[in-house]
DNA sequence: GACAAATGATACAATTATAGTATCATTATA
DNA sequence: TATAATGATACTATAATTGTATCATTTGTC
């Protein structure tokens, strides 16, 4: 079980390696580079954001890619949506394949509870706040925090 | 993003079917027309959660499947670990593609919290409380409940 | 014993998703 | 004007998904 694909994965990291240099437009190729992915895959990942706003892009020599927005309001759930499609546990309502019998569908209301809170969480990790993650882990060594 | 794939859904619908029967051993044809699916597709799958010791096979005329345990015992993680493979954010660590820095895990930290939470999740969600939770809607209509 | 109805095991196939490459056009800077 | 960047899009190879089909084996019934 998969939950966050390539698309997302590189997604989420080149977001990170984006908002760690602040402001500064970035070049695809400083990121691939930095994060050893692929080039031409990574750029048609940082296209794709850039064309749902998540990233603003700047054409031409020096050009490259800064956040569209503020990390703060840039979510996991976002770019997941974005590669992924809607969360979303199984067919049975979007699809054709109705479910036959409704006293089967105590399994879809428990999942749906469960996908709801997923969500939820997805959407509350935000860049931001997963850079303060790392960066307060980083910053506890020199304080003296547990070894 | 699909949570949950066919087989993992199927399989677990088949799971409810054969559990609110109790001890009656059900055929595959029963299931299939019960169900709406698939017959020979649904047959693969009650084969395959019989080669894991969640349902109980007989053979010959009469044959079909009892649940191999109690549907207490029974986890929505385990059809989903069967069908789907163990939860896994991304596969960082367990393929070749090993993060080349360290300073872009964050996400995977963050990612794993998440996961482990869904996992203890579809733990608890057992074939038995699936059924409860239906069992109880369904009840409460005859006792007065909120409209 | 023969037949029918069930599962066990496995091979096959079609469609879709994933992961990645390649190319040409456009833009902007030096 | 050359170069370095993105925009858009087409292409490809592999794997996963979603099934179907078949033959062997077991077992209850006539």
């Amino acid at each position: 079980m998969k939950l966050i694909n390539r698309d997302a994965d590189y997604g989420l990291k080149a977001l990170l390696a984006v908002a760690r240099r602040g402001g500064e437009v970035t070049a695809v190729t400083d990121l691939a580079g930095e994060l050893g992915l692929p080039r031409p895959y990574l750029r048609k990942i940082m296209q794709t954001l850039a064309r749902h706003g998540i990233v603003r892009s700047a054409k031409g020599r020096g050009g490259g890619f800064v956040l569209g927005r503020p990390a703060e309001a840039i979510a996991a759930a976002d770019v997941v949506r974005i590669f992924q499609g809607e969360i979303s546990l199984h067919d049975c309502l979007f699809k054709k394949n109705v479910c036959p019998d409704v006293a089967t569908c105590p399994l879809r209301k428990s999942l749906a509870r469960l996908e709801r809170r997923l969500v939820k969480e997805l959407e509350a990790l935000s860049i931001a706040s997963i850079l303060r993650a790392a960066g307060g882990r980083r910053r506890a060594r020199t304080k003296g925090g547990r070894p």
